[in-house]
DNA sequence: ACGGGCCGCGCG
DNA sequence: AAAGCGCGCGGCCCGT
């Protein structure tokens, strides 16, 4: 019996050019192992929906290179899967770690040259197509593997992952990965609702009649005329920073910088509207018309997720900053009607990471309360919430001046196990080492260029090659919890979907997931449906905790709001 | 004209 | 009172 099928756009015996004009894909059943089992299936553009859909009515796993090669024209066609296998995503968690057996697979993928664009590993990779060879002019293209080698592939990091406990836990990053990658297809196709009209409406209130792009709106022009008097600079331009800092320089303010932290702590007639102007003009160029004409269409702002974009794992995005939507203008994010968002939020989720990472139990018994911050006052900071907070902070991000430092000692008698951990980590950084997260995946290694300048003799090189390795300590210390935090908002985001794929498969009208942002999920739902959809939140958040840690002390709960705004969740 | 570096600021 | 993590993006500046 299959279990798998691999979806892939040719086989070595057919070059994707000598195909024939309208085989797009072929088809390959697989088992239990990854071994094929039958034919290899031409499937021609126009039926690879109705080939897909039923393959998958019959219950198999997918097995694809990118899940961005096929899966959104899939949902353009109204066909989506259960589950899939990522190869690009594993291969690039394999790489790095030390969960997977040194196997040849996993020992080439930790050869390939970093700046090399990823692909298969050369051992695997596919003879080139000979068509391709004398086309000189031709622009080059990504090779895309034929379906053997994917095959081949596919059993590779089957056999990369061995079966023990730590083993078990790699898999589930493996299919946490590939489920995040098919959920980032599945929001973009959804997009999230967003009301021009409202943005507009903000955009014209904060700035002024609508302008040319590269014409400043009029409360930009009288601002920037007002700085020039309050400055005495007739020729200032306030976009240019060298300019404002020379000219601020000149009226006695003696700034470094013209970040607005540094200028809030002077005192000058100037700095108010500079201010303003900054906040106006960062409006303007981020979230700007220009932003709306690109970005949003038919009343859906559709982003890319870069699934894995980050090294600990988090999501990133390409185009239009959809993880940096301002709360400002949030209010245009607005629910169709019969439609609410089911905004949900996982409460101070990385010192509970860290606690279940740690298994502190001082540091989980803390958590027990809906506010976590105050739990850790009140075991190690009389009480004082804003104490507590500042050092839990600095202690996963590697304070060391400041308040945060002075309090970290403190912290540490109260949680010896927590941060002893951080620390740790810490540690294992600045001396080159790598460490990794809960589920096995694993910082890049130093650089043959970092440790190279560790081996230093001169003072100055000295100097510096520790001020390096500080910072990749405190890369690595962040690692772990970052790095864990984001597995547990993927098997959060799995765990999500596969209960609203049972409701849908019910005959429940359930609304999307339309929105992800590291530690937040929006919902997109009927109205009728909020209350069971804000229970299946809270459900998948308790099953991801389940799924990851087993039965543990520590609690992941997470805020639940209801709105028709985005603006006003929480 | 284009692009890399840097700054500054938005998000978590 | 801005130290300490991870990103994307737009603008300016200066090199080619």
């Amino acid at each position: 019996m299959p279990r798998y099928a691999l979806l892939a756009t040719h086989s070595l015996g057919q070059p994707a050019s000598d195909a024939g004009e309208d085989v797009a894909a072929v088809v390959q059943l697989l088992g239990t192992d990854g071994e094929p089992e039958g034919a290899l299936e031409p499937v021609t553009r126009d039926r690879i929906p109705a080939v897909v859909a039923a393959i998958e009515a019959r219950g198999l796993r997918w097995v694809w290179d990118r899940t961005g090669d096929w899966y959104p024209s899939l949902l353009a066609a109204g066909v989506s899967v259960e589950r899939a296998h990522d190869l690009s995503l594993c291969r690039n968690i394999l790489r790095f770690s030390t969960s997977a057996d040194e196997t040849a697979y996993v020992d080439s993928l930790r050869r390939q040259d970093p700046d090399a664009a990823d692909g298969p590993p050369q051992a695997l990779a596919p003879p080139r197509p000979p068509e391709n060879q004398g086309a000189l002019f031709e622009e080059a293209k990504p090779a895309t593997a034929a379906a053997e080698t994917l095959a081949e592939e596919f059993r590779r990091q089957l056999e990369a992952v061995p079966r023990t406990p730590r083993g078990r836990r790699l898999q589930l990053l493996l299919a946490a990965e590939s489920a995040g990658a098919v959920i980032a297809a599945e929001m973009r196709h959804h997009g999230i609702p967003w009301r021009s009209d409202i943005h507009a409406a903000l955009l014209r209130d904060e700035l002024g009649p609508r302008t040319a792009h590269g014409v400043r709106p009029a409360r930009l022009e009288e601002l920037a005329h007002l700085l020039r008097s309050l400055l005495g600079d007739p020729a200032l331009n306030p976009d240019s920073h060298q300019d404002l800092l020379r000219a601020l320089n000149r009226a006695g303010v003696p700034a470094k910088s013209t970040s607005q932290w540094e200028l809030q702590e002077y005192t000058h007639p100037a700095l108010k509207p500079l201010l303003r102007y900054k906040k106006l003009s960062r409006l303007l160029s981020a979230n700007g018309w220009a932003w709306l004409d690109a970005w949003v269409a038919d009343g859906r702002f559709r982003p890319e997720y870069v699934v894995g974009g980050v090294v600990t794992g988090r999501w990133a995005s390409r185009g239009g900053g959809a993880l940096q939507i301002p709360h400002g203008i949030r209010d245009a994010v607005r629910a169709d009607p019969g439609r609410v968002f089911v905004v949900a939020d996982a409460a101070q989720l990385e010192p509970r990471v860290l606690a279940a990472l740690a298994g502190d139990r001082a540091l989980a018994d803390a958590a027990r309360g809906r506010d976590l911050y105050q739990g850790i006052a009140d075991r190690g900071f009389g009480g004082d919430r804003a104490s507590a907070k500042i050092a839990m902070l600095g202690a996963m991000y590697g304070a060391t001046t400041g308040e945060s430092g002075r309090l970290l000692p403190q912290l540490a008698r109260t949680f010896p196990r927590a941060v002893g951990l951080v620390e740790q980590a810490a540690r294992h950084g600045e001396g080159g080492g790598e460490v990794c997260t809960f589920l096995g995946r694993c910082s890049p290694p130093a650089s043959p260029q970092w440790l190279a300048a560790q081996r230093t003799s001169s003072a100055e090189e000295q100097r510096r090659a520790d001020q390096a390795a500080r910072t990749r300590g405190r890369f690595t210390r962040n690692f772990v919890v970052q790095g864990t935090a984001a597995e547990w908002a993927l098997c959060w985001l799995g765990e999500l979907r596969r209960r609203l794929r049972a409701e849908r498969a019910a005959g429940r009208e359930v609304g999307e997931v339309v929105f992800f942002l590291h530690d937040e999920v929006v919902l997109h739902v009927p109205a009728a449906f909020a209350a069971d959809a804000s229970a299946i939140v809270e459900q998948a958040a308790a099953a991801a905790a389940e799924l990851m840690f087993g039965s543990i002390p520590v609690e992941f709960p997470v805020s639940v709001a209801t709105v028709d705004s985005y603006a006003d969740a929480k």
